[in-house]
DNA sequence: CTACACCTTCCAGTAACTAGAATGTCAAGA
DNA sequence: TCTTGACATTCTAGTTACTGGAAGGTGTAG
């Protein structure tokens, strides 16, 4: 099958394939002999795996390991699963950070509605509340 | 005062103002005779500006739209109460989405546990979970 | 005199692609 | 037969917001 295919077959873009291709990510394919990439079932397998990977995701370089785990007729189960849960972990701190962000971002806005907006010295002014907003405590 | 003293002011690195500096974020400041660069208290109080709407993750793009606005003697006020708002919008929804990837990697996870780790080519393996990822319909 | 801590510029690299230019190949329709 | 359109190829460069490092100048303390 050509590239396009392959792309679609995984959902991504053809440009994406080459990419990875050229950082070693998957292999080199065989060509035809008007020199387009030809691939079977196993590249678009392999490439699955990634683009899988990628939406829960896991970078290219953990994902480079657990290719490389398992080019080397190691099971790469047990790590993947390891991964996967670190990754879960990851982003649950990730959700709580983005959270007291979101938090922030409110607060910093009801405050600033209840100041001037016209007022571009003043320290009153929500520009002012924006340049104190690492020292502002912000209770709840 | 230096630029290290005024990275400490603001919290980031020298590096960083002078990368602001490079894309015209920040005016290139006086320099001394020794070619040092010289900041005062406006410099403080618009770089506080820029640190603190990049700590509420606006863009940079974003932050110049503002100190434009400003420069131009127009009150940023409103503009910046309508990012604000529109990012923490922006911010909510990332949260959704990463709960909803959170979910799904916990539920990989546990699905993976009750597979044996050591069949590489076999379907009934993680990796094969971790491929087919896209199509699993997680309940819950 | 020599560390040491500052400062300067410039070049390169990060992650994971994406956009675009210039060109080649192939099948179908007028 | 010609041309149009949809594929394919390679290459370069851009994205975001910096960070790291090299190579060198400056200023102060011991």
């Amino acid at each position: 099958m050509q590239i396009n295919q392959l792309a679609a077959l995984a959902g991504v873009s053809p440009k994406t394939i080459r990419y990875y291709e050229e950082i070693g990510l998957l292999p080199a394919p065989s060509r035809t002999e008007n020199n387009y990439r030809q691939y079977d079932e196993q590249d678009a397998e392999r490439l699955r795996l990634v683009a899988g990977a990628r939406r829960l995701d896991l970078s290219l370089e953990e994902i480079r390991e657990i290719l490389d785990l398992r080019d080397r007729r190691e099971a790469p189960c047990r790590v993947l699963l390891e991964r996967l849960e670190h990754k879960a972990d990851e982003i649950a701190e990730r959700i709580l950070a983005l959270k007291q962000m979101e938090r922030e971002l409110r607060q910093l806005h009801k405050l600033g509605l209840t100041f001037p907006t016209d007022d571009v010295d003043g320290k009153a002014c929500v520009c002012h509340l924006v340049s104190e907003s690492s020292n502002i405590d912000i209770k709840s």
